[in-house]
DNA sequence: CATGAATGAGCTTTCATTCAT
DNA sequence: CATGAATGAAAGCTCATTCAT
């Protein structure tokens, strides 16, 4: 945590990173910054794992210290507390999103076949991330209280809004997408179709009788979303956009 | 681990109220049943509200006793563990909403009308009943484990998807809806844009740098899901059934 | 139950020990190392004298900690569980009295005085060490189910009956022993009587009207013992073994 | 408990024994008197398992209650208290021991005979009645602290110093047994060879490997006592008794 | 830097017992 | 007589955290 920390934050926590991430070298033998570095990461991995398991109170540090083969105290050493580490489990959990979003590259000249990679991209995501979604729910439960006490948390708002922007943009110039449709909402509509089938699908499953996350059941879904978003930006024969 | 599985559940729970419901007297001072039956129900409604705030692990017993103005071991006396505890409160939780369900008076002769009856329904449960929202995460985080281990929750399929299913071929019938749509997508559309924008609300907010539980904002994503629903279901003008 | 299991015994509880141990200096101020022995040490003694004292299931944590002037937190710490501490309680008594019997210097060519020193020797201990007889009585009466987990058990198997062997085989071939006495029975035999008298001594009192374990009681049935014993496998004048 | 009892023996149990067990009636349906008496024998038994399986501390009152199929508070109402109930198994259990006891009829003029007959019935009843003796070790735990509250207690000194008395004195008249060995100390080796064979099987077991409980074995060892016992009290060839 | 020891509050659960019909 | 409800203390155990090298 390099960044001046609230009050909660402990001071411990504050330096190391900072440090032991400036002077990593490249070169051969591991450093002992680079074991430091290493104990770090292990820690934060594991974290994330237990969190995303077992929530923030069923997490508990021996379970994440264990899984980290690391000592409890190690856990104060580089967080300072259970719940800075958690605040840093959220900001990786957020960065690496943003890290894959990046990555995604659209043709704003084919917003309908870019719309459909978005979605395939959000549903990919959440399929192969599950400690994405069981994250959020774990902060969302705590009515966000700790991401809010994130200072880097600001950085990491989430492009995709903007990208959808440019594509409905894009669409409506070509004619073929509405214009009273607003990228926040398309944003929203992916996410939650995405979100909820999967972060649901225990309790769904029990109730609908089928398995939901069996391969064929998240393709079929899958499309539907795209029907659906595509249905809701879609100019129809015979409306214009004013 | 006394109590996981269903044999072990403390009969007391699942005679009880059965029997002191029944011999309930209309009449002047509660009864001794009577007030053996409040009890127990403070506890249920005290766990409630405690589980849908702090989770699973985070929902002391203490807690709900003190909640409950009971005391911890009224909850074993009851429950049998705080598992069980937990067990009957998702029951609970499922029968209000179906009970809510089947209070919904639907035309199926005005099947658009109705579909929005069903919209204003869900995000009216949903925002009126946060608690519905939290349990169901927290159990989804468990992943269905303790939903699994109830006798009673089978009972409890949402009659949801048979009545959009009604809809539909109403709908269908009129010659306004398309055909090939299934009602248990229509379900799950409606149930994930109502569910993710206020489960994840507190997150979401975070980034969009608006407070989306604002009335003015729900209204306006309603508005959205309605849209959104209807361009799914209808059929375009030059579109047939087939 | 978390630690019925050997496997599940906590690793602290085997390593540290010898770790410690193997680290003690000699000198000066007790080390880092010597104090923890230390601590483990009062609690293990202090879990003998509660467990003799009360039983497995009376013998609580907390009387152990306080007995031992810690904390029931550092049971878990070094032992693992309560169950584990039992274990480790019933394997040090066993190892105690294993090298009491080490300490005894027999004269395999005097067999009779010997035997009276085995006889002298079981009533001394089992009248010094009265939490060697409740100890016992408690693991039997749980069926001898702790000390079935014990890895070290195997380990203190009494050298006793391999002595009275040698000494019974001494005695044959001077000629004054039995040859058709098995050694097992003998050793049971002084067991048995040493054991019984003082390990129901209160419920006997009660009845003969007389305090067993006044000394002059006890030294009365040493010597019964040993007539007894001697009667048992001496041979008598006219018999011969063969 | 009928008989005055101690300060902290329960005052409402004092009364009903003496009262129902007064009424009992010979004929036909079961009186009101009966089921009560019933349910008190219900308890003594299902208290005896208990107790005998578990010890004092273990033995809850719960699984009492449970076992007996009746509820907590009967035991309140007939015994007055846990101590209170465990005392009248004891007495029950001494009582038990004295008939069985009595039920032995011997031939005085055979006395070698009838001292066998003696240890098998010693070794017979306690492998047949585990529960004597395990008992009887929770009591020596104690102290036996119980059963020095019991009135009736003394009512019950066994007999069986007296049998024994007779038939050395038999067989000494006859010129068979010496006339300097005590009935005590016969009666105690008796009873501590067939106790402690049986109260320590389960740790002898482990260290002997063998299982001791197993008929040969058992049948074996009672051939030891004989004659050890035989070989204590008969007079030798060339030996007189004064 | 790393690590083992220590700490006390808090957890879920069970205990023996009493109250109120 | 029988029984369901209530009670508070105490049980074994885990928690996050700090101390001391």
């Amino acid at each position: 945590m390099p960044t001046s920390a609230p009050a909660t934050r402990p001071k411990v926590a504050a330096r190391a990173p900072a440090k032991t991430l400036a002077k990593r070298k490249s070169g051969a033998a591991p450093s002992r910054e680079q074991s430091a570095q290493a104990t770090r990461d292990n820690i934060l991995r594991a974290a994330t794992k237990v969190f995303a398991r077992y929530g923030y109170e069923g997490g508990s540090v021996e379970k994440i210290s264990k899984a980290a083969k690391s000592f409890d105290r190690m856990i104060y050493y580089y967080f300072g507390s259970k719940e800075g580490l958690f605040i840093e489990v959220l900001e990786d959990m957020y960065r690496r999103m943003n890290e894959a979003e990046q990555a995604l590259s659209l043709d704003a000249e084919q917003p309908v076949e870019s719309l459909k990679a978005v979605i395939a991209f959000v549903v990919n995501y959440y399929s192969k991330h599950p400690e994405f979604i069981t994250l959020l729910n774990t902060e969302n439960l705590h009515r966000g209280k700790h991401i809010a006490k994130s200072q880097r948390a600001k950085d990491y708002s989430s492009p995709a809004i903007a990208v959808i922007a440019q594509l409905l943009e894009s669409g409506v110039r070509q004619g073929v997408f509405r214009s009273d449709v607003s990228a926040r909402n398309v944003y929203l509509l992916i996410a939650a179709t995405g979100y909820f089938y999967l972060s649901n699908s225990h309790t769904l499953s029990a109730f609908l009788g089928e398995n939901l996350r069996a391969p064929h059941a998240l393709a079929q879904w899958q499309a539907f979303i795209e029907s659906t978003v595509l249905r809701t930006v879609t100019l129809q024969p015979g409306e214009t956009n004013g």
